[in-house]
DNA sequence: CTTGGAATGTCAACAAGGCTGACATAAAAT
DNA sequence: ATTTTATGTCAGCCTTGTTGACATTCCAAG
């Protein structure tokens, strides 16, 4: 939201970025990243799940009753990548596909309740990481952290974004 | 290193962390890490490498001569996985691998010229967005950004991060 | 010196999850 | 009514992760 340097030296300073700067943003970024999907994936290796079902399950509880077509536009892969996932998914009662009402083409998703158990626990190991990481870095650093964050995705991927239940912000 | 909430309620106000925030957070690693690996994942279609060669020629050339023991503990990968690649860079020209004069059984890894020269292409792509994303959220909010993605890393890697050629910072 | 274990790296085979192509079905358009 | 478009499924390939088996080198103990 704050544009700095486009109007000239305002009340923030203008950025020095070296190279040297952005490549530790790199690898903060490559590192970070890691750690964030470590903890669901350790729980994900005693099931037969992977990130990719993790994914499909985190957006399904964020928006039940979606399409697949909504769903592989949020998750940026070919709809016969996110078949995969979300037969393996309904296969194994963790998610429920029904036909549409209105148009018959359309599945909606929804997550069973044992689906639901699962996305909880995995949701709740990431928070708990993410918790940890806002806390250590207080409140200032973690508004920061997404205005950076939301400068970095794609505008397709920001539109998304912002959409997506923008209630308790 | 800032820890409020530790020692009671100082300087910074307390934070209120709620599951929906947290589940922002979450969506927002996720969007922008995608907007992150975009760019270079454009260039590396064009020639027959993928986003592991990218990540070992970034590390190569950070730290030229480095070893293939040294490298997979930085990249998180087993050796077989990293051996793959690094096959490849070395037959494709990219990658020159002596063996070590003091321990005939390490490799030690450089870039080629050519090896430089798409390391180059590749960083040069992402530090764009990167340079970007930092000039549009100002020079707070990039200092918060790399302290919240900090206290997401793991410990051990944490340890590699830090210890990565900190001189510019 | 030699021998056995530890460290390093390579080769082979397999699994997850991306991808494209071909296709079935339902809806919409002509 | 027939063609075209949208949605979803099935089959097969490629990248990049994994484990297992193995060769080489180093080092330490006998």
């Amino acid at each position: 939201m704050a544009e700095p340097g486009s109007g000239g030296p305002g009340g923030e300073s203008l950025l020095f970025l070296t190279d040297e700067q952005l490549r530790k943003g790199i690898e903060a970024m490559f590192f970070a990243y890691r750690g964030f999907t470590a903890d669901p994936d350790r729980i994900l290796a005693d099931h037969a799940y992977g990130r990719a079902h993790h994914r499909a399950l985190h957006f399904i509880n964020r928006n039940p009753g979606t399409t697949v077509n909504n769903l592989l536009a949020i998750l940026g892969v070919t709809k016969q990548s996110l078949n995969r996932v979300l037969r393996a998914l309904i296969e194994g009662g963790l998610v429920e596909s029904r036909i549409g009402a209105r148009d018959k083409r359309e599945r909606h998703l929804f997550l069973t309740e044992e689906g639901a158990v699962l996305e909880q626990a995995l949701s709740t190991a990431q928070r708990d990481r993410m918790r940890a990481a806002y806390r250590a870095a207080g409140p200032q650093a973690v508004a920061g952290f997404r205005t950076v964050l939301e400068a970095m995705m794609d505008p397709e991927m920001r539109r998304h974004f912002t959409s997506a239940k923008d209630a308790a912000e």
